[in-house]
DNA sequence: CGTGCGCTTGACTTTTTTCAATAAAGGTGG
DNA sequence: CCACCTTTATTGAAAAAAGTCAAGCGCACG
């Protein structure tokens, strides 16, 4: 059952027993998606919650003049649509698929008994919630306190601590979408990054490589010590 | 023992039999606190949360010049520090009590073990961190789909909806706090204030009464839909 | 080989911040 | 209860940051 295996490699749910995962596959569907894919849309009721175990998926609010804010962009393993459902109320965002893959959806009734006999999926989940919360937290830092050169000075140095340390990194989202992550308009980023090749801060090469050739800089452009 | 129905009056734990009750009352400790008490500071190690049982505490973050972000005020039966403590890292943010006051101190290991013994509290613990999830959730929208006239007419809106319709609503932060919490500075939102009053919006009285003059005109605003 | 979409650039507008000065409130000690 | 002092709030003028609108480039894809 290939189910299984796809719940083995959430980290969600390492440590559980053999027969706790099967206990899970018996209550969880499997569900193909195709790039475009809207699958779910703010608003809609939360009956469960879905992970991620390929491709990739974007969640985002849409303003009413229909500007997009990209508030995560989801990698395989990880769970999306839990927020709504246990907090039970209808989704707060919109979930799209950025390229084909699938995900397993949880239904919320089942999934909520597997949690009231398992101390320790609880916890984890407990553990998952937090660390969102934290990220989330650094996301509303970053957006009251610093300016577009700023955040995205912090978007190139995360970049750099996950990708090795002076590579030429990958951007995995287009400018697009990267503009929509920090909060701003890809014209206004595209000055910037302009600027921040200018300044000797990064190079880049082609459309979705970058190095950093002044970490410094960027610590202080990050720290909000120096401006563009 | 009076710790026991400062238990009983947070939500976090309406539900728990009497005995569970006790057995939280064992590992909790009772701690006044003082106007402009630092509770924890950014990068303290986490080795318990706090539920604030009196008073007002703020959890705000600092830019390297000093400028202050609000992330949250809390207010009496809202824990806070959580996150740290589940996702084992240092406290992301600082908590300083803006009003003499109380909070109760839960050692992260015992609570842990409560936890894993009580599905039923894990599961409330799960939803009001899912809660805070969508509420930041919906800060992350207003901060960067919104310009701050929009911020403060979802402010006030939502004031209106805790407090009665069409009463004159009581703010509960200052003027400096609010510009904060709505990720701009006191100048603006004094700004924007005069000019809210100037187009039939909101009436003042003293400084810390407003009265929604007209909601159709905060909601426009709000949405977008309008400018100031 | 053209069409389309993503990206860039320029000129202009709007929004917000900064700096500086003033005004109003609130608390304290006389 | 009042004068004084500190903190908090408002206002103006100028600068900076970001957004809008419009045009143009370039590369991928049919």
């Amino acid at each position: 059952m290939e189910i299984i295996e796809a719940l083995a490699a959430i980290p969600l749910f390492d440590g559980l027993s053999r027969q706790e995962l099967e206990d899970m596959a018996m209550i969880v569907l499997r569900q193909d998606i195709t790039r475009g894919r809207l699958i779910f849309a703010e608003g809609d009721a939360g009956t469960g919650f879905y992970v991620l175990t390929e491709g990739r998926v974007k969640i985002f609010k849409l303003s009413p003049e229909g500007k997009e804010q990209i508030l995560h962009i989801m990698t395989p393993g990880e769970p999306f649509g839990e927020v709504a459902v246990f907090a039970g109320e209808p989704f707060p965002a919109y979930a799209e698929a950025l390229e084909d893959g699938s995900v397993l959806f949880f239904p919320r009734a089942a999934f909520i008994e597997l949690i009231r006999n398992n101390p320790s999926l609880s916890l984890k989940m407990i553990a998952m919630l937090s660390l969102r919360l934290r990220k989330f937290t650094a996301v509303i830092e970053s957006l009251s306190l610093k300016e577009v050169p700023g955040r995205l000075a912090d978007y190139f140095l995360s970049l750099g601590n996950e990708q090795g340390g002076d590579q030429w990194l990958t951007l995995d989202v287009s400018k697009n979408q990267l503009a929509s992550l920090l909060g701003t308009i890809p014209e206004t980023l595209s000055r910037i990054l302009a600027r921040m090749v200018k300044e000797g801060l990064i190079e880049t090469r082609g459309q979705r490589q970058v190095r950093i050739a002044d970490r410094m800089g960027l610590e202080e452009l990050a720290g909000g010590l120096r401006r563009l």
